[in-house]
DNA sequence: AGCTAATATATGAAATATTGTATATGAGAG
DNA sequence: CTCTCATATACAATATTTCATATATTAGCT
């Protein structure tokens, strides 16, 4: 991928924010997205598609969910800035994580091995 | 700066390019990156005028000349970011750095101390 | 098969960003 | 003080991105 496509995708409030709270905390469904961000399902699914789209996530289903997470395939740079963005901008997403942590009901994750 | 504005920054070839060499090179002037990718000057300037506005590069005149440069008072996280953007894609800026070296009368660095 | 919950996609309108062209500014030379 | 070179800015046209709303898809349940 092109750094400037990747940076393309990054330079979105509402990506970014799914990039690094995926990031934080390795899986996460579109349901928990839409809940921390507080925005509209369809916002959210379109911007995760166009991200797994240019290969930044990777998706699977489980039951009716659909977990999406940083795509390992990813160049080693690329995912260095992701954790280093995540590590140095806590405030940026203080309130998000605060929000996921008050939703109830999360969707329990099945361990895809044994 | 928020990282969305940053990396908004980043999010565009030119101003890509023009952060890149800088990076690289150390200081450019506007004729230097006109030349470097080929493009308008206004296009050039305009695009540096933002960078410099949100921070992330300072200039100096020498003469005639504006120099750009990193600002060395980014937050670390956002230097290196810039670092290992240069490092990992020498291709993405491989032929500017050429058509910089075919460039003849390149204005002379008078350094600033003594 | 029909129903529901979770997610995805299509469409057009609105907001933003980018660009070419023309013009302005500012420093140095004569 | 005028001319030139390097750079900056203004403005309008164009291109791109984002969004709300409506609708489609898919899996699991009964």
């Amino acid at each position: 991928m092109n750094p400037v496509q990747f940076y393309k995708c990054l330079a979105d409030e509402t990506r970014l924010k799914c990039i690094l709270l995926i990031e934080h905390e390795s899986e996460l469904c579109v349901c928990e997205l839409t809940e921390a961000l507080q925005e509209s399902q369809p916002k959210i699914s379109r911007h995760l598609a166009q991200l797994r789209q240019c290969g930044i996530l990777l998706d699977r289903r489980q039951a009716k969910w659909i977990f999406y997470r940083i795509n390992p395939a990813l160049p080693e740079w690329s995912q260095k800035i992701i954790t280093e963005t995540t590590v140095n901008n806590s405030d940026f997403l203080k309130e998000n994580l605060a929000q996921l942590t008050r939703m109830g009901s999360r969707p329990e994750r099945i361990s895809t091995c044994c």
